[in-house]
DNA sequence: GTGAAAGCGCTAACAC
DNA sequence: GTGTTAGCGCTTTCAC
């Protein structure tokens, strides 16, 4: 940096200034540096300024798996807003550990990150403890329904367990049920579950069955799952999933055991994939809208980071979408055809 | 860090030494100044320490897109496996842009990080420039026909266009095609369709025709090019396509207009994906090995980091995997049931 | 095996 | 609008 101020014929602190807010030096000063900038090939040395300033232009990002596709839309639209204001997105993956979280936050602290941004509301003490003596911003994306640590931006997963028993009782169906993987460490998924479970029987239908799988979500489980389900509880019209990979190895599964959908039996995902939508038939799914996820996320960290006034307890509802498709078409009542319930 | 030392009556370079080689102070010393680490629950200062090292422990990952499942494996199995050697993953995507790699670049180098990773071979001039005028190590990922700035793992993507080819004619079919997305930016996908049509060519089969699409792969556009092959070409018998997604989008279209897979035409995919084992009926793809990847990037910047002589220009071929499945079940010569060709 | 001293490249007051 | 100054918290020689 003082080669580009002696080129220039500046001083280091005007260079610094510029390459900071370049509309604080004058337009030909900030000509000149820049010249010198780009014939002396400078690359700033962040690690410098991170310790004179005593914060970086880092965002630790925490997510549990960036396998998952909602996930990695978020992450992706969260980096290409954050770029564009300078920030860096450091990557750190849980697996859906509160030990690991707590792990990955403290390794991100030790960069003094302009900001973190964690997924859900549950954290270890440890985590709690270490991110409370310090006053970086924290957001928690990806669940809006309980207590934040500063910002929240997500929706309700009670809210979209809720919709979907709705739904699937609005299209005529009766005998509900749900399936869904590794609902013990994805608890976001587990209370998806639950508010379904609960809705229904608050609609007036048979207490719907629940069928899960510890192993990570895709649609070979979804697949086995629903071959119990079916063999377990063969009365049941309409299938909610806990995520969109599931409901596609669902779908499979009635094909290949020559159900028709959504005539025998009714799928639901949760995910908005794209392949929901070109599937035989489409399947029905929640969207998440996890690029605006990211891009509220990247928002509120720039306001924040600029000094405007993004309250503590902040939270963002970025809502969430019933996208109905032919997997869950209505159902004609069985009393038109019969006369009978 | 002089807090530690003091709490733990050392000099403040003798805590930097255990921390960075704990086995070079006394079993005791060492004992009393983890103890003052905890007691002060002391989180260091990554800024300070790479600035005073002229080195970091971030690793830039550079990808086209995290979207892609293939690198969020090779992302993933990368992050847990530097993570356990204390190094930390800086990300950044470029969406198939050289331009925007060569930003991403500058970017990752500004923190002094202690290994680049890239996605294939080809980069602007302005990249290679900037990496030439440092001794950082640089893994080019995801592909190895070519010649590599540094390290580089992958496979050869004109084999598994071959392999892929040589598949679908040793099942029996003879009018073969390609489908795939986005092939203008992504020059893997691109040379694995054109090996894809040499091979055929050389295997004395009719020259396949080749139908792409500029959007991102998925399986809406998957089942749009089959449409569009079905249309132009009647006549063909099994589809390569670029991806697995695009693969899945075809074997839809199929369903949707009666054709049977692989009777009527036979599909296969590029990924490895879960899905694809549970299909209706299972998709015949090819394994990247993504996660190996992975790995192997992390091992030979952990070695190169040890001082251990990996020499440049190293090589590392991962493989693929051919997995034949149901999309491509050996077709009955037509000679076979008519006697005639 | 441990400590003292110098300085990494930059930022942020403050003075001009 | 620009320059001067004093560190930021660590690592790294080099003594001891």
């Amino acid at each position: 940096m003082s080669d580009v101020a002696a080129f220039a014929d500046v001083s280091p602190s005007t260079v610094s200034l510029y390459l900071r807010k370049p509309e604080a030096v004058s337009p030909q000063t900030g000509r000149v540096i820049a010249l010198a900038i780009a014939k002396l090939n400078y690359v700033p040395n962040f690690a410098a300024g991170s310790l004179a300033a005593a914060a970086s232009r880092a965002v630790g990002v925490v997510v549990p798996s960036i396998k998952n596709a909602a996930f990695a839309e978020t992450v992706m639209s969260l980096q290409t807003a954050l770029g564009k204001a300078n920030f860096h997105v450091l990557l750190g993956h849980t697996e859906y550990d509160e030990r690991e979280e707590e792990a990955v936050v403290r390794t991100a602290l030790s960069w003094a990150p302009a900001a973190l941004v964690l997924t859900g509301l549950g954290h270890s003490e440890g985590t709690r403890k270490v991110l409370a003596s310090r006053r970086i911003p924290v957001v928690e994306i990806f669940d809006i329904s309980g207590d934040c640590i500063d910002i929240a931006v997500g929706f309700s997963h009670e809210k979209v367990g809720e919709a979907m028993a709705d739904h699937l009782a609005e299209t005529g169906h009766r005998r509900l049920a749900f399936i869904g993987s590794r609902m013990q460490e994805d608890l976001r998924a587990a209370r998806r579950a639950s508010a379904f479970v609960a809705r229904t029987k608050a609609l007036g239908l048979p207490p719907p069955p629940v069928i899960g799988h510890p192993a990570p979500p895709d649609a070979e489980i979804g697949g086995m799952l629903m071959s119990r389900l079916i063999e377990s509880h063969p009365e049941v019209q309409a299938v909610a999933c806990s995520n969109d990979h599931i409901a596609l190895g669902a779908l499979f599964c009635a094909q290949r055991r020559g159900l028709r959908v959504p005539d025998d039996i009714a799928i639901m995902g949760f995910g908005g994939l794209a392949f929901t939508l070109a599937s035989t038939p489409p399947i029905s799914t929640v969207l998440p809208h996890g690029d605006l996820i990211g891009k509220e996320t990247a928002r509120l960290i720039i306001e924040r980071h600029g000094g405007k006034g993004v309250d503590r307890s902040t939270v963002v509802d970025t809502h969430f979408q019933v996208v109905p498709r032919e997997s869950t078409a209505p159902r004609v009542a069985a009393s038109a055809i019969t006369g009978t319930i």
